[in-house]
DNA sequence: GCTTAACGTCGAGCGCGCTCGAAGTCGTAG
DNA sequence: CTACGACTTCGAGCGCGCTCGACGTTAAGC
């Protein structure tokens, strides 16, 4: 599989898949004829594990690190487990507060009342709407 | 109450205070004397609620826009409602796909095994742990 | 009056995570 | 044989959200 084959698969383009190769994230892989990168499905789980690292917040250098070590084979386990621990625990705490933030974001927004609805919508029944009320004026 | 104590106040720095008062997010502040920023108190919530929407990742472009509805007032409310929804919306999306990879997380942390326990924890009760079990090699 | 620290404006710079373009190579379709 | 498009390496550039430094002014304490 040829890496244009690959990026659209994955979700990732070209460009960043040499990338994450330049910097160590994933292995040099092989070659066909020696040149051009030739990719398998074998591959795929370790970059879908990278993709939720990025996307749970992790720096790429954090994620160097564990590539580092995870092809340095057996003696890292215990590093690898506690830098994904420490990882795990921010993002639960960052979800904490998203969930905070998202109550402060509903209270905000019942604040401006009920949409007006001059566009009909899609979805015609309004029967579980609580009533409107005319908005009260607020700071924000 | 200088620029100084303010930022020290809210935690964030008076760089950046400048900073968001520069591009739009906010309203040009009180001076004393004709030069230097005065803040009181009610200039709180506002920042707060900012910051709530940084952290939740909103754009500064957008905090930028709704900054601007509010400071027109009246006549802007279903845009600025419309703003927050959507951005609920997608704050709710992502937290549901961190929970996800935190899943995936614990997996894989449980993949590694209980950690050696070299050095001594704070927590000598390890009642409620699960058994060691040697882990079982994994790619990753 | 003098020192000093915090303030002011302005614009440049940084760290991050890509993203893109240039310029060349290769393999296959027509 | 030719054209084309997908690939290669390399290094520069970008968008974001600050962050900082230079340099001048000003108010407060001694």
């Amino acid at each position: 599989m040829k890496i244009g084959a690959f990026a659209e698969r994955i979700g990732l383009s070209a460009h960043t898949i040499r990338y994450y190769e330049r910097i160590g994230l994933l292995p040099r892989c092989p070659r066909d004829g020696g040149q051009r990168r030739d990719y398998d499905a074998s591959a795929l789980p370790w970059i879908a594990f990278l993709t939720r690292l990025r996307r749970t917040g992790m720096p790429i250098r954090d994620m160097v690190r564990y590539a580092e070590w995870r092809a340095a084979g057996q003696g890292t386990e215990a590093e690898r487990r506690d830098l994904l621990v420490r990882h795990r625990d921010r993002v639960r705490a960052h979800v904490v507060d998203l969930q905070a933030c998202l109550s402060v974001l509903d209270a905000k927004i019942a604040g401006y009342g009920d949409p007006p609805p001059s566009e009909p919508q899609h979805d015609t029944d309004t029967s579980h709407r609580r009533p409107v009320r005319p908005g009260i004026a607020r700071p924000g």
